[in-house]
DNA sequence: CGAATTTGACCAGCGC
DNA sequence: GCGCTGGTCAAATTCG
């Protein structure tokens, strides 16, 4: 249960800009970053990362959201700030970019309600719901934001661009690509944000089933411990 | 000449 | 039902 303290800190959280961040969700620096880094040498204080995996939502309850921790308060946090080399981590903002994420959390923490409203709802609708459940299902994303001149950071793996999109409220359109390993589905958006355009914000969808087609071994192994648990 | 990118058309989801 | 928006497709174009 829930007792009206733990709202409170959620809602803390929520107004300085943290993620609530579940417990039981993994976070993680994207694949390469840091090779990414490397490669166009920003300076790692420049870089703010805001990342964000959350899985599909389904086995996830509202118990485990509303008790978790926030971003600054995890575990891994040194873990991960260490791999970047000190980069800042930065909160998750209700940007344009990241209002996937907040929809995917707030899902979640209506999910028990919708559940019990559901019991009220009659057969066709239910059919009509789970259809659209279904087909709602999304691989596993991420984003993170750098401050970079190149829209296009080298995170090892190579990209083909389908398609490119101006975006409502941005002067900036965003770039779709899709990995151009066979059988691989992973997709990425890049745009700029549209309150800083010196930022990139990146946003990865679904996982490799493959090795960064990139012969840079030595970042790459350092990584691959990281990389394997995660990804 | 094949691969990669560009770009307009199309489609699905969502809110009104 | 309609319009808006984001995401994808695919033909045309450009690039190496």
């Amino acid at each position: 249960m829930l007792n009206q303290g733990m709202f409170e800190e959620q809602e803390m959280a929520s107004q300085m800009g943290f993620v609530p961040f579940p417990q039981n969700l993994s976070f993680l620096p994207p694949l390469g970053c840091h090779q990414s880094l490397k490669a166009f040498n920003i300076p790692p204080s420049l870089v703010g990362v805001a990342d964000h995996h959350l899985p599909s939502t389904t086995n996830l309850t509202h118990e485990t959201l509303l008790s978790s921790a926030n971003l600054k308060q995890r575990d891994d946090q040194d873990h991960i700030a260490s791999d970047f080399g000190g980069a800042q981590l930065l909160s998750l903002q209700r940007s344009n970019a990241n209002l996937w994420a907040w929809g995917e959390v707030n899902e979640c923490l209506s999910n028990n309600k919708r559940i019990v409203n559901d019991h009220h709802l009659g057969v066709a609708t239910m059919k009509m719901k789970k259809m659209k459940a279904r087909r709602k299902v999304r691989e596993p994303r991420f984003c993170f934001k750098t401050m970079s001149e190149v829209d296009v950071l080298d995170d090892g793996y190579k990209w083909r661009k389908y398609g490119q999109k101006v975006v409502k409220n941005t002067q900036h359109p965003r770039s779709y690509y899709r990995c151009t390993q066979d059988n691989c589905r992973v997709k990425k958006r890049v745009e700029r944000l549209a309150e800083d355009p010196r930022m990139v914000i990146t946003t990865y969808e679904g996982r490799h089933g493959h090795s960064p087609s990139q012969d840079d071994q030595e970042d790459s192994q350092a990584q691959s411990q990281l990389n394997n648990f995660f990804w």
